[in-house]
DNA sequence: CGAGATTATCGAAGCGCTTCGACGATCAGG
DNA sequence: CCTGATCGTCGAAGCGCTTCGATAATCTCG
């Protein structure tokens, strides 16, 4: 029995051409008449040829293939993973590569072992954290990387993250058009306006300019997490602001917290007081009632990250950061307000 | 500056041995002496060596990588699906290799693209139907793999599948240990038990044996998928054994329309009648009320799938066809039978 | 019409690893 | 003490591919 596995060399001999020519009307690096590149893809054809991964990449130092790095275990909410895991795979199939899966669980170590035996061309790591412990390791690594999130140090990398200037502005349109004229921004706990990359500065600039422009009457307020903190800014702020109707809440640890001390200061919700949060939807929807939201889109974040790292891997420097549209789901926590007057 | 990756060569000079040394110490396939062993291993540590995936996949013709096919598009419970793909991701890392993330919707061309290319070793497909399209292209190919879900003709294959037959008997358990003493099972259509594998039948055979080694009186019904014709076998049911208490539903299709037959029979579920469905549970959870149900064990089928694998993969040729042992999860809609009599 | 540019192709040198055969050195048994 | 085994190591031959000159052959334009 012959070897079973044709190879490039069977396809060269069988269109009656070298190696080398074979390999360009392949890879298109050089000029290939019309009918020796015809007679080739002939021989392919006819010969079943399928080019021998290992080789290629030993050879190109390229292996087609990316790491997709996924907190597998946790409890993160599976749809919006799968969604994002799909794009990703569709987005680098459409670029000729293909997926590998790595658990997030595996740590730095895992991205060592993929990315150090040249398994991988680049690596899309999802849920960084703000001081991932892998952050360093990928520095180390020459392979290029996308992080979905936003460490704190992010020089030097590539991020993908949400918008969280438009995200505030968005909320403040919606409750806006609902009617609500004041309102208010329940927002990180005072240390984080301090220290960190100010994503919680963006979402407060975007929920205050934006009220400012439509008119509004509105105030933002850090919020510590822990329940009594919370129920103690609740009532400062209902008291300080008895026309309040509209809330929204950037601060996912709080956010039930929140709902807790609306009710035990007698506003229901949303009848008396509507809520928007900026929390992952998971969150929203275990919540009572289920809240209208802003939440990361999750397949543009996956072709995204891909196209950014396909763009390193041709060399191209994108952006350190790339900040994608938050999108407001309405749920049951936003109502129009109840108008005493007339309002067209 | 120096090549910055390190190669194989690196480390022998560094240790002072053979490149062939460092590759056996690494490998295992020669014995190596303990003192030699230790200094290697010293110089792989102090150059960070790993070696080169592309490299060593050429050489040995093994590339320490599965591929795992899903479904990434489908309506899929998706829930059910990550802890698949978690379970064989982990399974496959604890034997060594990797994962490589193919959608399913690339149809029999993925399959060829990744395993003619020596891409992978070995592939794991999930949601195999009865007449998968990518079956005979798998066989074709000549890198084994593991099937979730039995083809019709499953000949020369590996398979992984839920074990019917227990769990027909299961859910006659279940109906049983609430007391119930009449029961009935609606199954797939007659056509479904003249053709195909016969798993109506083993959920039907396990469902009549359980129900006569527990004396309980039984009746199989085959079902259409039809509304109207549900409602006409439901009705023809309940009215030849008014004292059905019990039902088994294993037909997806059928499922909500059974419901609906019920309950326009009068019979309230679970009050009147318990029922316990064989689907996923992704529409037990939809159904109103939700159903008992029997499901399959979605990370010990992802586990067993790749244990499979790897015996393959190590000339070990495992069973055609695994069956695994059913889950029942207990929901709104089964519930002690009323009784009028005392019973412990 | 000829010099230089361009086009189409080839040969050969690796890429980093595994594995086979060979070869001293050490060991066990008669 | 000699003869085979066995042990530990080495050198070299690939694995299938890409890519870098090199080489004809053809084209372009002053």
């Amino acid at each position: 029995m012959k070897k079973s596995v044709v190879t490039i060399a069977d396809v060269a001999r069988h269109a009656g051409v070298s190696v080398s020519t074979v390999s360009y009307v392949l890879s298109g690096k050089r000029a290939i008449s019309q009918t020796t590149s015809a007679r080739v893809h002939a021989s392919i054809r006819a010969l079943g040829f399928h080019p021998h991964a290992g080789a290629r990449s030993l050879a190109s130092n390229r292996s087609s293939v990316i790491a997709l790095v996924l907190p597998l275990r946790q409890g993160m909410h599976l749809p919006v993973l799968m969604q994002f895991a799909t794009a990703v795979v569709t987005s680098a199939r459409s670029h000729d590569h293909d997926v590998l899966l790595v658990t997030a669980d595996e740590g730095p170590a895992g991205l060592r072992r993929v990315a150090a035996g040249a398994m991988v061309d680049g690596l899309v790591l999802m849920d960084v954290e703000m001081h991932d412990p892998r952050v360093p390791t990928l520095r180390q690594l020459d392979r290029p990387s996308v992080l979905i999130g936003l460490p704190v140090d992010w020089t030097g990398l590539t991020c993908v993250d949400l918008d969280f200037h438009r995200a505030g502005a968005i909320c403040v349109r919606h409750l806006a058009d609902l009617g609500h004229r004041e309102i208010a921004l329940l927002g990180a706990p005072e240390v984080v306006y301090q220290r960190d990359t100010g994503y919680a500065h963006r979402t407060r600039d975007g929920f205050l300019e934006t009220a400012e422009a439509l008119g509004l009457s509105a105030v933002a307020q850090p919020c510590e997490e822990a329940a009594d903190a919370v129920k103690e800014t609740v009532t400062a702020l209902l008291t300080e602001h008895p026309k309040l109707t509209g809330l929204v809440v950037h601060n996912e640890a709080a956010v039930a917290h929140v709902l807790d001390a609306l009710r035990s200061e007698g506003k229901r919700v949303p009848e008396d007081m509507s809520v928007v949060a900026i929390c992952p939807d998971e969150l929203a929807e275990r919540s009572h009632p289920t809240l209208s939201s802003v939440q990361i889109p999750a397949d543009e974040v996956g072709r995204q990250a891909v196209e950014l790292l396909m763009a390193k891997l041709n060399d191209r420097e994108p952006p350190a950061i790339t900040l994608l549209p938050p999108v407001l789901t309405p749920r049951n926590s936003s109502f129009p307000v109840r108008i005493t007057g007339i309002r067209s």
